[in-house]
DNA sequence: TGTACATCAGTGAACGCGCGTTCACTGATGTAC
DNA sequence: TGTACATCAGTGAACGCGCGTTCACTGATGTAC
């Protein structure tokens, strides 16, 4: 029994429509919650619970989806960088994943994570082992773990300062040639001070 | 007239009573709002609006204080750094003060700030003169904005990993020592890698 | 192939919650004479 | 020094809002015979 064009009663896939109704409102910037997602998905507001337990669960579903985004992102078309300035690409494309979908980011990483979620925890911690294994490859004689840290902290840092406001750029590709300049400068502060 | 031990219908200096006790009810971190503010310092719901146009006003004028007191925090006992150690103490100041006072840390950092208030604006460009003053002494030859940015954005993302929980250490102490290696690894990376 | 029935994915009314903010008010304060 | 009065800082009821979640329900689906 295939699920196309139906309007009926039963739906036919209603977890991955509030799921992916969920991303689209997110893409948006409105304000998150399981009531407005059943509205816009066409749906009572009770009916998400036939496939969530409550709005934790949805929530933890849809920071996984976007840390598997983020990862799958930051390894299209880029190997494993060997340079800095292949490192740095890595950095930027953190960066600009934040900006370009500030609310899924925050949902992302703003929260203590729900440590129930297995589907969460490992999509967290595929993000790491990227991010780690990037940094060991260019920096190999480093302690990795302090290495690795300091780098996520700075692109993360940055990624919410941008986001806040604390920090503002006219446009994507300044903020990004902004995030490129500082990454570099602070890897390679030793060399010029 | 002097306002002490009023417990009359007017209270003397309920403004300053609001902040405080605000500032108290996020040190516990309990959720903002004006009412929970109002009812913790034994008033209507509605007095605060004598001295407070609206919610925003209030929370930026916290967050004002906040900003002074991290400014204050980081000063303290401590002249500009002339070394990446000394500097490396600063920064991590600055994540010791997220992870002690986190509600009241993300309520100065954690959304886009109400530019209608001088006062916070004040502060929050105090605390990164501050920093960018600070680094730019102990290097003084690298294009000082990037990285002033970086070092910033550096222990900002530290401090938010760990406040979010992406990061955990065993103690206060541990996370500081976490902080201030990886802090020092970014910095050198060059000369070990 | 047709029918009885269990299952299951939806509905919709209702609950209690806390919020920001408005409004007309009232009680205390301080000032002018 | 005493009184009339304006000012001002509080009160408390009320508004409308959206939220998460429960409950008993009902209509559609799919299966056993």
């Amino acid at each position: 029994m295939t699920a196309t064009t139906k309007t009926s009663y039963h739906h036919g896939d209603l977890r991955a429509a509030l799921l992916s109704t969920a991303m689209t409102m997110l893409e948006r910037g409105e304000p998150f919650s399981i009531r407005a997602v059943a509205r816009e998905a066409g749906v009572s507001p009770t009916a998400p619970y036939r496939h969530f337990p409550d709005r934790e669960a949805l929530e933890s579903a849809l920071a996984a989806r976007g840390l598997r985004d983020l990862k799958a992102d930051l390894s299209r078309d880029r190997a494993l960088p060997n340079t800095i300035d292949e490192l740095a690409d890595l950095g930027v494309g953190y960066v600009e994943f934040a900006l370009r979908r500030p609310a899924l980011f925050r949902l992302m990483f703003g929260n203590e994570c729900d440590h129930a979620s297995e589907e969460r925890v490992q999509a967290a911690a595929a993000v790491h082992e990227l991010l780690a294994e990037a940094i060991t490859r260019v920096f190999p004689h480093s302690d990795p773990l302090d290495l690795a840290l300091g780098g996520w902290g700075l692109v993360h840092g940055l990624a919410y300062l941008y986001l806040d406001r604390k920090l503002t750029g006219p446009s994507i590709e300044d903020v990004a040639a902004q995030v490129r300049s500082s990454f570099i400068a602070v890897l390679t502060a030793q060399r010029s001070g």
